[in-house]
RNA sequence: GCCCCCGUGGUGAAACGGAUAUCACAACAGUCUUCGGAACUGUCGGUCCAGGUUCGAUUCCUGGCGGGGGCACCA
């Protein structure tokens, strides 16, 4: 990505290596790091040609090539532009790898290839990867991180459970996917703010509490509780008119906040939620900046909306404030109801200024449910109307749900299944492997957590509890092993203390996957999408898994060449893990 | 009814308009004189249907079929 300045690079150990190859000063004038920003390198220098050419922009990819035996990049810049010159795309190809090999130089590239109906391809030399490597080694931590802070904060809205209920498997797969988010923007030498917005008024907890008063609890002592009361009253809402009277007649009073001895039910009954909620996300390893709570949106929201009213922006029908999105192409949204009480839709109004006005940011994301698409999209153009430049900083990203196989989960028929509850499930089954229960449960968090980031954050997953979670091939433990067991080989190599120089001319194809890792987390923090990581990361593990089977490692040829690919891949994999929030535990 | 999303081997997923469609699970056959077998090697098998755009379509467009979500006082 342009923006990320390389200079610090040079303050690495490994300076002393770029004098080997010199360091790539590039037509920007800027100094590259020297992994970092390798696809970016290749693209200026493709950009170059095509310039002396006569094409500008940049209408190619560089991408990792299907096939390993075709190189490291490829691009397709020939065919992307062979119409526009009105050349021959093949011949085309010939003349862009003649001078990509001239531009880039013998001491990064070994050859630039053409194949099929028009690719470049361009393969890494041995000196180019061993540098990368070396680069992988001594950076640590730091390996495919932006160490330049960029000036850029992000506000990041997950997990949002809501208070007097139980938080799901839904709110933890938001969780898993914020968390992540965070963190990869993170990477790219952003502050981000995480913010985590509870639904602590509103039907849900008078329905609750109405189920609590039945009870003849007056003091509420855990989340289970909460949730049969929020059960009991979900179900008199619907099979009684009396209660449904009276269930509405408690969410305007809670709104209203007078009745003492009901308000003192409701700080109880929200204190223990919370509480709960906030040793799920220890043990989630999240921890969030700010916590935005309904009923502190839900005064400003009703001004600001009853301020858009006067400035024609909402309007009344039937009594109740609404949003006609019909003038947008979209659907009526009510944003506050004929009784007076603000909807969701007013509070997430009030909620986007009071965001601004706590933590100033320049961009801002929400993860919710896919679900809520539509809510947003008038949502959304309601904002526009009210503060356009808002608007225009702030992101939806929707997430899949976690689908049974065995149907819909509903808090109602009792077949919800809480995060606490997947994650001691998961956690017992991974003790059945290991004594240690913190192994345990880091082992349960990985395969929990990659189940949720291998797809797209869009789509659904598909969850059988009975066998689903696995903790073998393709799952979070199989990461979790091959780091564990290359950290093993490390320390082992340190008590024998013998080693073999040298590296095989053509690098193992570990190595080769080892330079992309700075490349695929900024395209996964660009795009928001954690599974790209995930898929590399699994291919990663492949190989490393295929080396060591291959390999003699201690002891064997090129020793002191492949402690280094080791140190590389432990570097590579601890970093990656904990971009999706996964535990590395040292043993397993 | 209208709007949005999704249809990829038996199952769950990947593929930023490109090359012989990638991976795991399951099934089957192998690997243990070895730095950790939660591993490795191999076999089997796939783009919902019909058109269109393109040098090239899993990807874009149109129509169908199938599934999911949303569509005013829930969140």
């Amino acid at each position: 990505m342009v923006g990320s300045a390389g200079l610090a690079c040079g303050t690495l150990r490994l300076s002393a290596l770029f004098g080997v190859l010199g360091l790539h000063l590039l037509s920007g004038g800027r100094l590259y790091c020297y992994t970092r920003d390798m696809e970016e390198r290749i693209r200026k220098a493709i950009e170059g040609v095509l310039a002396d050419m006569g094409v500008s922009g940049g209408i190619f990819v560089v991408e990792r090539p299907t096939d390993t035996v075709y190189g490291d990049y490829a691009t397709n810049a020939a065919l992307a532009v062979a119409k526009i010159l009105g050349r021959n795309p093949r011949e085309l190809a010939d003349e862009l790898a003649r001078r990509l090999l001239d531009v880039l130089g013998d001491s990064l590239v070994s050859h630039v290839a053409v194949a099929g109906p028009g690719f470049v391809n361009i393969t890494l030399s041995r000196e180019a990867v061993t540098l990368a490597l070396a680069e992988a080694d001594a950076k640590g931590t730091e390996w495919g991180r932006e160490t330049i802070p960029v000036a850029q904060r992000v506000m990041i809205e997950y997990t949002d459970p809501n208070p007097f209920k139980e938080m799901h498997i839904g709110h933890l797969m938001s969780n898993v996917i914020g968390e992540s988010l965070a963190r990869l923007i993170e990477n790219e030498g952003k502050t981000v703010i995480r913010a985590n917005y509870q639904g602590d008024v509103g039907p849900h907890v008078a329905k609750a509490l109405w189920g609590l008063q039945k009870a003849g609890i007056t003091e509420p002592a855990t989340a289970r509780e909460l949730g049969e009361a929020y059960a009991t009253g979900s179900r008199a809402y619907e099979e009684s008119l009396d209660a449904k009277a009276e269930i509405d007649a408690l969410n305007q009073a809670i709104y209203a906040g007078g009745m003492h001895e009901l308000m003192e039910l409701w700080r109880k009954g929200r204190d223990v939620s919370l509480a709960a909620f906030e040793q799920v996300y220890t043990v989630l390893g999240t921890h969030f900046d700010y916590y935005f709570f309904e009923s502190e949106t839900a005064a400003s929201g009703m001004r600001i909306v009853r301020d858009g009213l006067n400035r024609g922006v909402f309007e009344e029908s039937d009594g109740a404030v609404i949003y006609r999105g019909e003038k947008k192409g979209l659907h009526t949204l009510v944003f506050i109801t004929s009784k007076g009480t603000p909807t969701y839709e007013a509070k997430d109004m009030g909620l986007a200024f009071l965001k601004e006005e706590r933590a100033q940011f320049d961009r801002s994301i929400i993860v919710t449910a896919a679900e809520q698409i539509g809510h947003f999209k008038v949502f959304f153009a309601a904002l526009e109307e009210m503060a356009p430049m808002l608007a225009a900083k702030t992101t939806h990203v929707p997430h899949g749900f976690l689908r049974l196989t065995s149907g819909k989960m509903s808090s109602r028929e009792g077949n919800v299944i809480t995060a606490a509850g997947l994650i001691e499930d998961v956690v017992a089954k991974a003790s059945e492997k290991n004594a240690d229960p913190l192994v345990a449960e880091h082992v349960a968090l990985g395969a929990i957590k990659y189940m949720v980031l291998r797809q797209a954050p869009g789509s659904d997953i598909i969850f059988d509890p009975e066998k689903s979670l696995s903790l073998e091939g393709d799952s979070g433990p199989y990461l979790q092993y091959a780091l564990v067991r290359a950290k093993s080989v490390i320390s082992a190599a340190a008590e024998s203390g013998a080693t073999t120089a040298g590296a095989p001319a053509s690098p193992y194809l570990l190595e080769r996957s080892l330079v992309h890792f700075p490349d695929v987390v900024a395209r996964a923090a660009r795009e928001l999408a954690p599974n790209l990581l995930v898929t590399y990361l699994t291919e990663l593990a492949g190989e490393w898994n295929s080396f060591y089977a291959q390999e003699r490692i201690v002891g064997g040829e090129y020793e002191t060449h492949k402690l280094m690919l080791a140190r590389a891949f432990v570097n590579t994999m601890s970093n990656g893990l904990m971009l999706l929030g996964i535990p590395t535990p040292e043993r397993m």
